[in-house]
DNA sequence: TATTTGTGTAAAGTTTTATTTACATTATAT
DNA sequence: ATATAATGTAAATAAAACTTTACACAAATA
């Protein structure tokens, strides 16, 4: 699953640590889930959609198999 | 989290036995899922999504804390 | 009545997501 | 040049998602 957390945070000059803490998750968890080493929970897909106000699609690429 | 996953499997006469099999989930984990005794991860909820051919966001209702 | 089908649930175990602590590296600023 | 900020990574642990097996129950059906 690839994602746009990294564009969307530069685009509104935003630190990894400044996201988790709007997110309510942890440094290395935002480092983990750009980096491609997991998916985000649910509803931590959720909430980093409604922070950058787009759909969960627009963050999230999904990609089969 | 709220889901219509029920509403949507009954609109295609379809059983949580066969839906589990078209998201390659157990039974139990489509249960579960419509019971929320737990969120989907969010490749599951992809799967769901493309399955019923419509956005995460139709399926799954968000609910803050 | 007996059987089958769909659903609800529970316990034990595995896998995945997330945390905490910690340290290394790169870039920026003083 | 040195300090500071931002990022990358790793190991150990915790929490959540998911599996497997198993059983109970209600409704439909043979």
């Amino acid at each position: 699953m690839k994602n746009r957390l990294k564009v969307l945070r530069a685009e509104r000059d935003m630190t990894q640590a400044q996201l988790a803490d709007l997110l309510a998750v942890s440094r290395q968890t935002i480092n983990a889930i750009e980096k491609g080493k997991f998916d985000p929970s649910l509803p931590l897909a959720f909430k980093a959609s409604k922070l950058f106000e787009t759909s969960i699609e627009q963050i999230f690429l999904f990609e089969e198999n």
